[in-house]
Formats: C-alpha cells, sequence, structure tokens
DNA sequence: TTGTAGGCGTTATCAG
DNA sequence: CTGATAACGCCTACAA
C-alpha cells in the first residue's frame, strides 16, 4: 500500500509518494534534489510542485547513508562556557549557515584523551569535517577517509589547515601603545602555553628596543593569578601587559587595593578584548583577538576543504583597542 | 567479495565483518550491541571479541535511519556568544554526555520565525528532543511524531516541559538584601520582557511591604541602557535592584561618574550572577541564575522525555550572592 | 538462541 | 532525459 495518508495527520512524506504523484521514477525525483544533474523543465517543474503540496525534502539520514557523510560540522571546544569560545562558535555558525550545515558541538576539557575520544565520535557521525580550538592533540586525532580538521590556535605549531592570531604582533602592539603613554618599568604578566610566550616575545623585544627592561610575573589566565601577579608587582613599575583579560581585571583590582591608580601612576593593557574588558574599572586597553572573526575564516577555511578546494592557513593581525587604562591623562587635581 | 581488507589501511569494519570472522550471522551482532535481547554467553563474548578486533561498533548512520532517529539532542539558543547561554549549553553537555547524546547546535537570534525554522533543520535530522531556551514561538513549534521540547525560560508561560527560574523570588531576594542595608529609597531598572516584570514584581512587593516606594527605570538589559538608567536616578535613591549584571554595570559606571560612592551612597544588587558580577568595581552582588543548573535539569527533562518517563516540570530557586556592592560598611574614614 | 529476509530513504550506476 | 535496481549499514519481525 502506497502511503496515501487517509488519517487526519500528514505523516512525513517521502520519495514515492512524490514520485508517484508526479508520475516519475524515485530517481527522477532525486535527480531534481541534487543540482547539477539533468532533467526536463517540465517534468521537474511538476515534480517541485508535488513535492511542495506534500512538504517534502530529502531526508538527511538517508541520505546520509548512501552519502557516507553527513551536513555536520564537527566542532570541539576546550570549554563550553568560556566566553572567547561562544564568539568563535558564532563566526562558525554565521559561516557555515548559509549552506545549510549544522553544527555538532564536542568539548575537549582541555584534555588530549578527551580531545580524541570526541574527535572519535564526530567521525563516526560522519561530519563532514571537524574545527577543533586549542587542540592538546595536534596531529594525534583520528583522521578516517580523508576528513580535514580545521584547527583554531592549537599548541602543536606543525599542524596544517590553521587559523591563528599573530600573537607576537599583539604583543609589540601593546609595548607600542605603552611606550606611548611613556612607560619606563614595563611588567608582563604571562601564562603557561605558546600563545603567552608569543605575546611576550612580541612585548618583550619591542620594549628592548627601546632600552626597557620587562619584569616577568607568572599567572594562569585566572583571575585570582592576576590579583597575586598584581600583588607582587615591583613598586616601581608604571606599565603592565597582561596575557589574557580576565588576569588584567585581577591585577586591576589589586592595583585598586594597594591604592594605586591606573592609568595615572600604572598603565594596563590587557589581552583578548573579551566582553569584560568595556565593563571594568577603568574600561581596559586590550589586544583585540578578533574570536568570531577567527571562527569565520576557520569555518571558511572549513567549507573550502569539503569542496576539494583547501584554502591557505590563516593568520589574523590583531588590534589594540585604547581604553581607559592605557590613556595618561594629566593627574586630576581639582583646582 | 567479502570486505577483506588486503590493502595496508584497515578499512571501517562493517557488522558484516564482525558476523564473518564470529561466525554468526549479523542479526546476532547486531543483538549484542542492542541490550535487551536475549544471546548466548559464549556467542556474545565471540561476537565482542572479534568486533574489538576489527574496532566495530554500530554505525550511528544506519542506525538513525532504521529507527528514525539519532542520539542528537537539539538546542535552540537565542544567541550562541552569550555567557550565560554557555554555561546553560556546559550543564545540557555535562549531563547528556554520559548516555552517548551530543549535541546539535542551532540559534534563532529571538526572532520567533528562525526559531521555528531552525526547530524543523533539527527534527529533520531526527534530533531525539530539542531544548529551547527563551523560546518566542512557543507551542507554535513544529512537532513530529511525539518529538519533545524542553523549555527553558519561554516567554510564553503555558508551553509544557519547562525549567524555570523563580524570578519573582528573585526580585524579593534583592529586596531584601537592599533592606538589610537601610534601604529608604529604592529604584528598580527593568527591561522588555516576562522576566524582568517578574523580577520587578518581586522587588516592588517585598518593597511597598516595607513601606518603600520604588522609582522604576526602564532599560533593555544593554550596558548602555544601564548607563542612561543610572544617569536617570533621582538624586535622592540610595538602594538599585537592577534585572541584569550588564545593565548594572552600566549603572556602576553611571554612578561612579557621578561621584556617587557604591555602596556607601548608593548599593545595587544585579540578576544573573553571570562571570562579570564579581569583575565589577565594586564587586558586584546579584541573584545568582544557576544557568549550568538550568542546563542540567533541562537535559535531564529531556532524557526523561526520550525514555517515555516525562518529569515534572523544574522551578529552580536563585539565591543572593553578596558581595562589595550591597554590603554597606561604616563610612571609611580613617580615624 | 539463532538465522533469514525485508525495509528504512536516499543516491548512483547502468541501461534504455 | 529517464527508469530500474543495487547498494549504504543496520534493526527486527518471523521462522526455525
Amino acid at each position: 500500500m502506497p502511503p496515501s495518508s487517509p488519517d487526519g495527520l500528514t505523516r512525513n512524506a517521502g520519495i514515492r509518494e512524490v514520485a508517484r504523484r508526479a508520475g516519475v521514477s524515485i530517481a527522477t525525483v532525486s535527480r531534481v534534489f541534487n543540482a547539477h544533474s539533468t532533467v526536463q523543465q517540465g517534468t521537474r517543474e511538476r515534480v517541485l510542485e508535488e513535492a511542495r503540496a506534500v512538504g517534502y525534502s530529502p531526508s538527511p539520514l538517508g541520505r546520509n547513508l548512501v552519502r557516507g557523510r553527513s551536513d555536520l560540522l564537527g566542532v570541539i571546544l576546550p570549554n563550553t562556557g568560556f566566553p572567547l569560545y561562544g564568539a568563535v562558535l558564532r563566526g562558525i555558525e554565521d559561516t557555515i549557515q548559509a549552506s545549510g550545515m549544522s553544527v555538532l558541538l564536542a568539548s575537549s576539557r582541555d584534555d588530549a584523551q578527551i580531545e580524541v575520544q570526541a574527535a572519535q565520535h564526530l567521525l563516526r557521525h560522519a561530519v563532514d569535517a571537524s574545527i577543533v580550538v586549542n587542540s592538546r592533540a595536534g596531529r594525534n586525532l583520528p583522521t578516517d577517509r580523508d576528513l580535514a580538521y580545521v584547527h583554531i590556535a592549537p599548541e602543536d605549531p606543525a599542524v596544517p589547515h590553521r587559523v591563528e592570531l599573530d600573537n607576537v604582533r599583539g604583543g609589540e602592539l601593546a609595548a607600542v601603545e605603552l611606550l606611548a603613554g611613556g612607560a619606563r618599568c614595563p611588567a608582563f604578566v604571562g601564562a603557561p602555553g605558546r600563545e603567552s610566550a608569543e605575546r611576550e616575545r612580541g612585548f618583550v623585544t619591542s620594549m628592548e628596543e627601546a632600552g626597557r627592561r620587562v619584569r616577568r610575573v607568572p599567572g594562569d589566565y585566572s583571575e585570582d593569578s592576576g590579583l597575586r601577579a598584581g600583588m607582587a608587582l615591583p613598586a616601581d613599575v608604571d606599565a603592565v601587559f597582561v596575557a589574557g583579560d580576565l588576569m588584567a581585571a585581577g591585577v586591576l583590582r589589586a592595583l585598586h587595593q594597594q591604592g594605586r591608580r591606573v592609568p595615572t601612576d600604572v598603565a594596563i593593557v590587557g589581552f583578548d578584548d573579551s566582553l569584560i574588558a568595556p565593563l571594568l574599572y577603568p574600561r581596559l586597553s586590550s589586544v583585540r583577538q578578533l574570536a568570531y572573526d577567527m571562527g569565520v575564516a576557520a569555518a571558511q577555511l572549513a567549507l573550502g576543504l569539503i569542496a576539494g578546494e583547501p584554502g591557505p592557513d590563516v593568520v589574523i593581525t590583531p588590534e589594540l583597542v585604547r581604553r581607559e587604562s592605557s590613556i595618561r591623562v594629566p593627574s586630576p587635581r581639582p583646582p
């Protein structure tokens, strides 16, 4: 019995139903819905007509099975909650939406082991490609067929298909800004990992070229570590570059507590320009990480790989967003 | 030809391969991998053994097709980037991970139209259920078979399967805190929508019971609107409850600019306890929204619906997180 | 307990 | 340009 639907509810019409009503074979219906196939004008219209009538469109499930791929893009984030990753995700989503793909999410919890498992899981779901943010596993990710990974800021400097921020340049921007503000005794608050090291390199190099020695204080990207770093800042330091905004918030608080005025006594530049930067007091100058743009770039790269046209790696150039924390004004002494 | 693999690479082994090696039919292999099926101990072990040997596990694609459902959970967020939603997402992820499901993401951009399309898209991918955050479309979401929606804080107060915060209670908590700090002239900074209205109701009711009249100032959840609201605050106001942390950041800044001290001159309580609250200056007291917990609850509800055991709606009781912005201390005048 | 066979909804190959 | 028909990988009556 053909799936005529005598009950009130329109059960999901399939390709057969449409073929029957249009008086063609299911093969023709399929061709109509798959581009670059040749089918006569009249037939095509008739099929489309009937399809609309019963509300048909090809089921992803059947299609996935036969094609061995889905229209899914895997995304592996270290941590779903972090704002910066949210921006990346949004960039990815906005970009792939047009091509009818969707995002299958997984998280790695900053653990190479878990990351590999997540990748495997995505693989089994036949994602067309995956984007991995801050990959720990790097080249060890399982790769089926010619599955493509696009990496955003991976630890491993050798993985292909990468989108990355020019961290060294970011450090330089911070140095330029602080020097313009008259920095004499600069400090750098860093964190473990490649990215922080690069930011430090750019900063220190520029500062040394200007004849300034940079004090280093370690942290771990947390606000708390920033607070401790701020407390440990030598008394003569008058300019600080902090490798992450959250840490910068901690440094800022430490300075408040010590009664040191920002930017009058100490100027500060953060990194990321995450959404907290303009909310801090004073508003934090920060090297903009352009997370949204990185998501967009990664998605475009992924789309290219899927289409068989691998694009070149992307290096995004950061900008400095100037706000109150680094803009030196004459000491506000009322008359 | 059976898929013996003469080339070096182990091509993905299928159910047939395992069946052949274990000397059983594919039906038996299938039964081994589907619980509540009865297969002899010895046979089961042999199958498992061979499965492990070739690295086999049932393909989601084939399984989805025949079962008409995937092991995917749809999640529709208004906006992928917003921190609060990130927390919800994390709660969802952490909860479903154990059951081997994964999250298929979509966003609604706060638009009922787009929300419906997103839901349809998820539907076609045969998600087992969907979680919708801040639904605008409400009961108008397309519903195939017995697909279940779980709603987190929907606009429509009548949709079933909901997880929600007790906003009225949140308003009361804010009132209690501010009254304890000696509030005489309280104000409320609100925003459009049901949630803000409920927070207002709880706040105003409690305040009026204490004999205080509440000034209302409108906003829209943005920092900027908070800044404007803060500027528009009558001079005698000494306590403010703001319906969102981001707006509260704006209010705080306005007060700084006016030279009004927080909490000495004006005490402030925000709402959400988003991750910016402890970063503001001074640290912002806030009614905790427990977004992570709401994600967990929603995921549990969804899991229940999928299993055919619908659980009761969930109302989460907020807590007040006390921080500097509402803790009145004697004016800090050193001896 | 196990095997046989049919079907899930599509795409792709190969004739016509 | 179009129609049969064979996969795709798996689940599930039904039968043995």
